[in-house]
RNA sequence: GCUGAGGUAGCCUAGUCCGGUAAGGCGCUGGCCUUGAGAGCCAGUGGCGCAAGCCACGGGAGUUCAAAUCUCCCCCUCAGCGCCA
């Protein structure tokens, strides 16, 4: 959410900021924003003369009662007054929650360095680390080969759950853990505390902390409660403050989030090849901090070079991408996402996204900073990064370790937590 | 799920039975005094508004000239019981 005393006093610059994202509903909303605010103000005024006259003659009422004084031209007057207050309460009860949902709709406001672009096209690559592997010429596609070697099963998911969903099995499950466990050990290295979220949210707090588009389009919801299943444990970290004043003097707070993340995403791409890459049920090792205002801009790099470490050590080739102004979500003010290469597509695809989400997320939360006991009105910046995400990271070892001779080479890093093995030999099942 | 107790400012608490417009403490800020960021004393300390002022006691509706206070509905927290890995 946007701070509204910087609408009032700086329209111009807001609205130039939204028109960057190429996204003409915005500026209607911003419009639309401008003038509700004043409607609610002038609203907010006149119900408040009729408050106070009320208030007024009540007094004088228990006065005039209390002294055996005369009461009817009081009486009337005060029988008078509800009636127009209730009309106008109405009124401002109405411009009220008006301009709070076009406040809660306006995205954040952009950083300077976020190219200008309309749509992911447009996105701007600032950098590339890796020699990009090749993979054997007739390494099938990844759901094929689990599949073929018993290390999944989608068929079976896609009957009892539906597509989007499936069984991982057998040394997999082993390297999916290595994975989790690798990343998460690095980010305790570096000072990160881990947390175990809660998988599920209420309404209020998830308000807080993502878009309202996203409740239609990627949450799901537990039936006759008030829950959703989280899409990442993002959500429930960022809400952890929750309408909290932060001590400055504690500054940054870095959190290592681990958690399974659930998705609908009806609203996005095309289907993607049957597998493990897009489902509707992953795990993510996510990097999450509370930081000063002007700390930011520097956590943000020191997130992005905390998951392209993790990919380094992997030896996954990637490449950065700075996202473009028309394809950013609401929250974010700048992001960048990391995208690994897959050998067997011949692709770069997204491995990580990496967000500094400014005051936006935290001014939507109610967070504030302060100073022992003193709340102020200085709200802190959020950031967040994937450091990995499973089953999707495991797809990107089996294309870029996967030998001629049927086995998955494991890099030296994941060793340690895979009982020492070079590798994970295929089971070969009979056709 | 049942029973009970609760939800008041940054925090803790009084007020609720009996309606009259939120008392006090802690913390924080400023001032006085001081060798002093200590003690003591004084003042300030939520939101909106240029201001007068209005609003704010978990949320909503109602009664009333007037609601933290009375009525109804809902939400949440805690404790005990029940169920349970």
């Amino acid at each position: 959410m946007l701070d509204i005393d910087l609408i009032r006093s700086d329209p111009e610059r807001v609205r130039a900021n939204i028109a960057r994202r190429r996204n003409d509903p915005y500026l209607a909303r911003f419009a639309e924003l401008l003038a509700v605010d004043r409607d609610w103000r002038k609203a907010q005024q006149e119900a408040g003369d009729i408050r106070r006259r009320r208030n007024t003659v009540s007094k004088e009422f228990s006065e005039a009662k209390k002294a055996g004084a005369d009461t009817t031209a009081l009486r009337r007057e005060a029988d008078s007054l509800p009636a127009q207050l209730t009309e106008l309460e109405a009124r401002e009860a109405l411009f009220e929650q008006r301009r709070r949902e076009l406040l809660m709709g306006l995205p954040n406001l952009l950083d300077d360095s976020v190219p200008y672009g309309k749509d992911d096209t447009e996105n701007q690559v600032i950098q590339e680390w890796g020699e990009k592997r090749t993979a054997p010429a007739d390494l099938p596609p990844h759901g094929e080969y689990l599949e073929s070697h018993g290390l999944g099963d989608f068929e079976r998911a896609r009957r009892n759950s539906g597509a989007g969903f499936y069984y991982l099995m057998g040394p997999l499950v082993q390297l999916d853990m290595a994975v989790q466990r690798l990343a998460m050990d690095m980010l305790v290295q570096k000072g990160f505390t881990p947390v175990i979220p809660p998988y599920m949210l209420r309404r209020a707090p998830y308000e807080g902390v993502t878009d309202l588009a996203d409740f239609e389009n990627v949450m799901y919801r537990i039936e006759g409660e008030d829950l959703y299943l989280i899409a990442t444990s993002e959500h429930p970290i960022a809400a952890l403050h929750m309408g909290e004043i932060l001590d400055e003097d504690r500054l940054p707070i870095r959190l290592a989030g681990i958690s399974p993340c659930f998705r609908k995403e009806i609203g996005g791409h095309g289907v993607d090849q049957k597998g493990a890459f897009r489902v509707h049920q992953f795990q993510k090792i996510e990097q999450f901090v509370f930081c000063a205002p002007e700390d930011s801009p520097k956590i943000h790099e020191e997130l992005r070079t905390n998951a392209e470490e993790f990919l380094q050590r992997l030896g996954i080739a990637y490449r950065v991408v700075n996202v473009c102004t028309g394809d950013l979500g609401i929250v974010a003010a700048k992001k960048y996402d990391l995208e690994g290469w897959f050998p067997r597509q011949g692709k770069y695809r997204e491995l990580v996204s990496c967000s500094n989400c400014t005051d936006y997320q935290a001014r939507r939360l109610g967070i504030r900073l302060g100073k022992r006991g003193k709340p102020g009105k200085v709200v802190p910046h959020t950031l967040n990064s994937t450091m990995v995400a499973t089953p999707r990271a495991l797809v990107a070892i089996i294309e870029n370790f996967a030998t001629t001779d049927g086995r998955i080479a494991l890099p030296e890093v994941l060793r340690p937590y895979m009982g020492g093995v070079r590798d994970i030999t295929l089971p070969t099942l009979a056709p």
